[in-house]
DNA sequence: ACTATACTAGCACTTACTTCA
DNA sequence: TATGAAGTAAGTGCTAGTATA
C-alpha cells in the first residue's frame, strides 16, 4: 500500500523532472506553480546566506499534546508542563546526549532516563528513530526554548502549551499575522533560515510555524494554479471536441457527394455542379472544385476531366 | 576523483481542528 | 442546536541536492 504510493509520487516526480520542474504544468497559462527563485532572492540569499546550523545544547523542555506511548530508544520526546519543570538534559551525563548537541548516533537508554536524578519528566513520548524525526524533535525544542526566550508570560503562549492534557488545540493565526506572512510570501514564497526567524520574531510565532505556513501557502498556489490549468484543459477539450465534431460532419457530407454524384450542368465556358453554394466552389486558375474555406489543400477536388465523367455517367444515367 | 553516508529543505499526503452556512 | 463542508495548522514520510569523511 505505502510501497505502491511511493512508487506513484516517484513517477510523478520523474513526470515533473522530465518537463521543467521549474514551470509546472506546461501549458503557458497563468503562473508557474513551483516558483522559481527570482534574480533578486538570490541576490537576498547571497547577501544573507543561511545560517549554518547551529546544534543547541539538547534541552528538552517542550509540552506537547497527548498521552504519550510507551516510552523507548531512540529518541525521546520530554514533555513538561509549561515552564513549570526546567529538564536540561545537555546538564545530565546520558549516554547519546552530548553536553552542548546530540549525538545521534547513540541512543540514550530509557533506565537511564528514568534513572537520572535531575530529569523530572512529566511524560516520554517516542517518536520515529528517523532523520527527520530527529531534526524536527531538535526544531521543537528550539523553537519552544525560543518562545520561551520570548514569552514566558502565560497570556502570549500559543498551541503547545495550551495542550496540556488535552488534545492537540489548533492555532488560528491573527489576521495581522496573517496579513505580514501574506505579504511575505508576495516577496518571496521561501524563506531562508534567517528570514524564518526573523518573521518568526516579528509575528511572535515558533520559526517552525512560519515555515509551516508558508509551506501550506505553497501547497494552496499550487492547488489554486492546477485548477486553473484544468478548467483551461477542460475547455480546450471541449472546443476540439466540437471542431472534430464539426469535421466529421463536413466529411461525412463529402462523402455521400462522392458516393452518390449528382448530374453536372455543363455550362458555356465552365463547370458546375448544382451543390450548396456555399461548399463548393471552381477555382478559376486551376478549374478544380473546391471549398470555399481552403480550396486547394482541404476538401475534394474535381478536375475538369472528372467533372466530364461525371457528366458522361449522367447521361448514361 | 570517486564513493558512501549524513543532513537538510521542500513536497505530497494526511490528520485534526475551527469556522461557517 | 446539530451537522457537514471547507479551510487550514500541523504531523509524517519521502526524495533530491549538498556537504563531508
Amino acid at each position: 500500500m505505502e510501497e505502491t504510493k511511493n512508487k506513484q509520487r516517484g513517477l510523478e516526480r520523474l513526470k515533473t523532472s522530465a518537463n521543467d520542474d521549474t514551470t509546472g504544468l506546461a501549458l503557458g497559462v497563468g503562473l508557474s506553480i513551483a516558483m522559481p527563485a527570482t534574480a533578486a532572492a538570490q541576490e537576498e540569499d547571497q547577501k544573507n546566506p543561511p545560517l549554518p546550523l547551529e546544534l543547541l545544547p539538547f534541552r528538552p523542555i517542550a509540552s506537547r499534546v497527548g498521552t504519550p506511548p510507551a516510552p523507548s530508544p531512540p529518541f525521546l520526546w520530554f514533555m513538561t508542563n509549561n515552564c513549570r519543570e526546567e529538564v536540561t538534559v545537555a546538564e545530565t551525563n546520558l549516554s547519546g546526549v552530548v553536553r552542548g548537541g546530540i549525538d545521534m548516533n547513540q541512543v540514550p537508554s530509557t533506565n537511564e532516563y528514568e534513572e537520572s536524578s535531575v530529569l523530572q519528566v512529566d511524560a516520554l513520548r517516542v517518536v520515529d528513530n528517523g532523520p527527520m524525526a530527529v531534526k524536527r524533535e531538535r526544531e521543537r525544542a528550539f523553537d519552544l526554548e525560543a518562545e520561551r526566550d520570548r514569552t514566558c508570560d502565560v497570556s502570549s503562549r500559543t498551541s503547545d502549551e495550551e495542550e496540556i492534557g488535552s488534545t492537540r488545540k489548533k492555532l488560528r493565526l491573527s489576521k495581522e499575522q496573517s496579513a505580514l506572512l501574506e505579504e511575505s510570501f508576495r516577496e518571496h514564497s521561501t524563506l531562508n533560515p534567517k528570514q524564518k526567524n526573523a518573521l518568526a520574531k516579528q509575528l511572535n510565532l515558533r520559526p517552525r510555524q512560519v515555515e509551516v505556513w508558508f509551506q501550506n501557502r505553497r501547497a494552496r498556489t499550487k492547488l489554486k494554479q492546477t485548477e486553473v490549468d484544468c478548467e483551461v484543459l477542460k475547455r480546450c477539450c471541449e472546443n476540439l471536441t466540437e471542431e472534430n465534431r464539426r469535421l466529421q460532419k463536413e466529411l461525412q457530407e463529402l462523402r455521400a457527394l462522392k458516393a452518390a454524384p449528382q448530374p453536372c450542368v455543363i455550362g458555356q465556358d465552365n463547370y458546375y455542379m448544382p451543390l450548396p453554394a456555399t461548399t463548393l466552389t471552381m477555382c478559376p486558375s486551376c478549374e478544380r472544385v473546391a471549398t470555399m474555406e481552403n480550396s486547394h489543400s482541404r476538401s475534394l477536388q474535381f478536375s475538369k476531366s472528372q467533372i466530364s465523367r461525371f457528366a458522361q455517367q449522367s447521361a448514361a444515367c
